[in-house]
DNA sequence: CGCAATCATTTTAAGCTTAAAATAATTCCG
DNA sequence: CGGAATTATTTTAAGCTTAAAATGATTGCG
């Protein structure tokens, strides 16, 4: 009979609404959004499934685990690309979950350092191999010459959105 | 001397930070979140700069827009890939605003339909060129043909990624 | 029919996120 | 030195988001 339940049901994103002569620019953007959401989705329920933690948590955990000697509030609302405001609670819960420690800097008073505490550094290792085992299978499905020209790609998309930013500033400038 | 020329602040997003022999699908995987990120902040800053709507509420009215009979809560949480719990909170927000009516499905009485009203229509026609507009910028610095290498290569990610999905559901059923 | 299973949606509680205003510390410079 | 400007962070209010449980309606089937 061959029925094959299968999966995909006609697929019902963002982008697969668009019309097909629609601006190639819109469709990469939506595409790009709905690669984005998939694999964020997946990530977020392994951690949680797994691990009981949540992705920004585990995110922040993962920066400082690259800053042996912590990072500055500042510095992490960059790298993660959140808002400060934002950083402030996610600091606070971690803090009081016992994986990362703050200390007052001391050459500013305004600034504090966050740092792992040895229970951190041990959860986080634990975690991250089993999250980069999750991020090869979802790309499963590309040869490394096709994530090494999609790298590229992206690079030029990252390039192309932050000199928009800039000459958007300028005009602001006058 | 050759100092490092050029403005650029030693980018300090998420995937800048790692080591250029790190994984491959974990940098592509970061990029393309770094990507998806900056693209979303600009749109979401034109949004309120320009007309004091919110993303997720311009993308739900994007989703109507193309739906001339409108759409379930169901089909408007696949759609937006988002929970159908925040479905109910994004509508009855819109709902309130005028942009956006609901009526319960004739057929099933679980059921509601939403529709943009004429002032939706309105609002969001002003503001689909705006938005497309942005977009074109932020992808000026790519040809047409690297954007159509991208949505190829974007497809594989995506299908690849689905099918890691049905995947790991066929496990779980044994 | 009748009732179990499924389905669509809402509710709840917790957490995430933002923009903007507030606070506090440092730097710049006259 | 001293005040203005800048910088780092926190606070606030509103909104977004999720997972899980609850509610109510429909469907499947014996």
């Amino acid at each position: 009979m061959e029925h094959e339940p299968v999966a995909a049901p006609a697929s019902t994103d963002r982008e697969s609404a668009l019309d097909h002569d629609d601006k190639l620019e819109l469709r990469v953007w939506l595409r790009l959004l709905t690669c984005a959401n998939l694999i964020e989705g997946h990530v977020r329920a392994g951690l949680r499934e797994s691990f009981s933690i949540t992705l920004p948590r585990f995110d922040l955990l993962a920066q400082l685990d690259r800053a042996p000697d912590g990072l500055t509030m500042g510095e992490l609302s960059d790298r993660l690309m959140v808002s400060n405001g934002n950083i402030t609670g996610l600091v606070d819960r971690l803090v009081t979950e016992g994986l990362i420690g703050r200390a007052p800097s001391p050459s500013d008073r305004r600034r504090s350092r966050v740092r792992l505490t040895p229970a951190g550094k041990r959860a986080f290792d634990a975690m991250t191999p089993v999250h980069e085992r999750w991020i090869d299978e979802l790309f499963a499905g590309l040869t490394r010459t096709e994530m090494a020209e999609l790298l590229v790609l992206l690079a030029k998309v990252k390039q192309s959105v932050q000199s928009a930013e800039s000459i958007e500033k300028a005009k602001e400038r006058g």
